[in-house]
DNA sequence: TGTTACAAACAGACCGGTCGGTATTATCTT
DNA sequence: AAGATAATACCGACCGGTCTGTTTGTAACA
């Protein structure tokens, strides 16, 4: 049973994580992925087969984490409208607003470099993104099916809407460090969804 | 007066406007510049100082080519919440959605990219987005003074949501080329203005 | 328990190629 | 002729990736 490998690969995706939400894919070098983890280029690609693949392991993990923060204590929340405006909140303040990766948005900062630059990588963040609209849309079913909502609404243009605001709060939150966009973003959207009921 | 040289610069900055936009400033390299324009190195350095010279030349006139779209007929329209909404429909449709950039918005795709790499450059950017805010939050006090609103409202917490939102929005249509998110995001702010109102 | 054997893990030099930028030289325009 | 404009050759630094060789951990055997 040897774990060496496997902890100085799992060392490797967290720097890299760090690095490329940062700088992005492209202007991420190995060297410095190299310089972070103490490693060589050797012993770099012994554990990762190039680039590409590193930042795969590395989007993986970043969904994990993801994952782990939006939806914590999401399961309990009965009233979906309460559900939805609860994982804004744990988005933009808990994930974003926390410095739990040093560039802001992982997904988000490298969705816009590799856009028009490599498909296969931004068309992985883009099908994440959707499942997530996806979800959020199947919350405002469940709202609708139980008379919470005003009739006639467009739930997945909503959905779409509240990703687009969350997804540009948070850029605009790395670009400019100031929380005020984020506290002002989950309190707007929160008044948003209000006035979407019955 | 010599305009040969001036011809020349000017089509290296609209050339390297379209570049800039899809590859943002670090992986637009100079070559991709030169291949675009069919002049060599020798050339360009004639134009300008460095590459930072060219896309400080790009953007200004980049600013300049989105007034035109998203303040056209604005100062027209005497209700300031129309005002606000006009705009917003200027700039998703007529500015994202219509190709004027390849990549999208030059503005808020560098601004990604070049937060935590270059302060000056995206702080030039910033400062332009919060030019924006600041006037939209102006024709919102307008409005207020009019007694159009309800009383009690955040207004530069609105003003920059809308930010927030127009730009997020175009961040997801450069990736997704999905027209739906830019009609649906001009709906969206649209009833959400709407509910402002006193 | 000490020795040998083997594989996983890592180091570092090196590859072709591209990066932004410079210096020099040639070619236009006036 | 003179000055603006452009072409060419070149620079050192860095890019992702490959290569060979060394170290280190571990298991089998005596």
């Amino acid at each position: 049973m040897s774990n060496k490998g496997s902890l100085t690969r799992q060392s490797v995706i967290d720097k890299s994580l760090q690095i490329f939400s940062v700088k992005g894919y492209y202007n991420a070098s190995i060297n410095d992925i190299l310089e972070a983890t103490g490693l060589t280029k050797g012993g770099f690609y012994g554990h990762f087969a190039s680039k590409e693949d590193l930042w795969t392991a590395a989007y993986d993990k970043a969904v994990e984490i993801w994952k782990g923060i939006v939806f914590k204590g999401i399961r309990e929340i009965d009233d979906p409208i309460e559900r939805l405006a609860k994982t804004i909140e744990n988005d933009l303040q808990d994930y974003i607003g926390s410095g739990v990766f040093d560039g802001g948005c992982f997904f988000f900062n490298n969705l816009v470099e590799l856009s028009g630059q490599s498909a296969p990588l931004s068309g992985r963040i883009l099908r994440g993104l959707e499942d997530f609209s996806r979800l959020l849309a199947s919350w405002l079913a469940e709202a609708d099916r139980k008379g919470m909502l005003r009739p006639g609404l467009d739930l997945k243009g909503i959905a779409d809407f509240v990703v687009v605001s969350v997804n540009g709060a948070a850029a605009l939150y790395s670009a400019s460090r100031d929380p005020r966009i984020l506290r002002e973003t989950v309190m707007q959207l929160r008044s948003y969804l209000d006035h979407l009921k019955a």
